[in-house]
DNA sequence: GCTCTAGGTTCAGATAGTTAACTCAGAATG
DNA sequence: CATTCTGAGTTAACTATCTGAACCTAGAGC
């Protein structure tokens, strides 16, 4: 299974996108956070390719984003499940900037199918940037995108 | 421009991957985020084809994320730039969202190439979970996904 | 022994992405 | 003023990926 190669620089961003920027792959872990776990359901929810569904979980699984276990239900036989591992619920962040964007900017007049609260608290949540010291931030002018360790040289003008 | 549907619910991720989940749109816009305006910056940094990059910046300035206008420098020829909007600044949680979870998981032994800082005190900034009552969530459990107003039935079983 | 269901696999045809060559206007060069 | 150069695209042939539908298999239920 090759698969396309963004890799212009040294990007977690570009990296990132290797796994995650395939066609469905975003969705299905949508899922996996709604609760899915069987291939039927995926695929009940998402109507994709029965082919592209199922090489994406193999994939996830490969990635560590999921998980694949046999388990039987009493009277019933064998069957697969996912699951998100650590490593896949932490794909949390980016589906809620995802939810708050499209909430924003491309929202259903009925409203947001899915709110995310805090478990504690019952409120609303939003996503934030928040630095070391405890300071949030909301506004996109408030950030300084600063070369790190691994900064390749700046784009020429 | 036909473009690809996702939308078998009603859900804000499906439609913003509409707009954002074809191949190359979130690197475009993290050149955006990074400085980049004009065409063949794009290009140099990105290395993609021409013409994708082409329709890309076409869809970006139709959805509202890019904004496309005529400047002129001194001795030179007009020329096209393409910088963000305040819609597109909103993406910022989005692509630090991706940089976040790739340094961590796909990091490079370099170390990241960008950090995000708070503009104010220059500390570090991680993407994080606010509740109106100011509390701040980490934590993926600490999030309940709880149906809003546009809900859709349960997946079953 | 036949049918149903979950969880896939296979394959032909359509769509999207890639590669490389070409265009075109204005600036610079000679 | 003819020629080359540069930025910003366009075009066309090719390749890869996605789509839709049919097919397969094992175990459960009838």
């Amino acid at each position: 299974m090759e698969r396309t190669n963004y890799e212009a620089s040294n990007c977690s961003i570009a990296r990132t996108l290797q796994v995650l920027g395939e066609k469905w792959t975003l969705l299905i872990i949508r899922e996996s956070f709604y609760g899915a776990t069987r291939f039927e359901q995926f695929h009940r929810v998402l109507q994709c390719p029965r082919n592209l569904l199922s090489e994406r979980l193999v994939l996830l699984v490969e990635e560590g984003i999921l998980e694949r276990s046999q388990y039987r239900e009493p009277g019933s036989r064998a069957r697969m499940e996912y699951r998100l591992t650590d490593k896949g619920r932490e794909l949390m962040h980016i589906m809620l900037a995802f939810m708050q964007w499209g909430d924003r900017h491309k929202a259903d007049p009925e409203g947001p199918p899915v709110v995310a609260r805090h478990a504690a608290c019952g409120r609303e949540l939003h996503v934030t940037f928040a630095c070391s010291k405890g300071h949030i931030v909301t506004e996109p002018d408030d950030i300084d995108l600063v070369p790190g360790p691994g900064a390749l040289p700046p784009v020429p003008a």
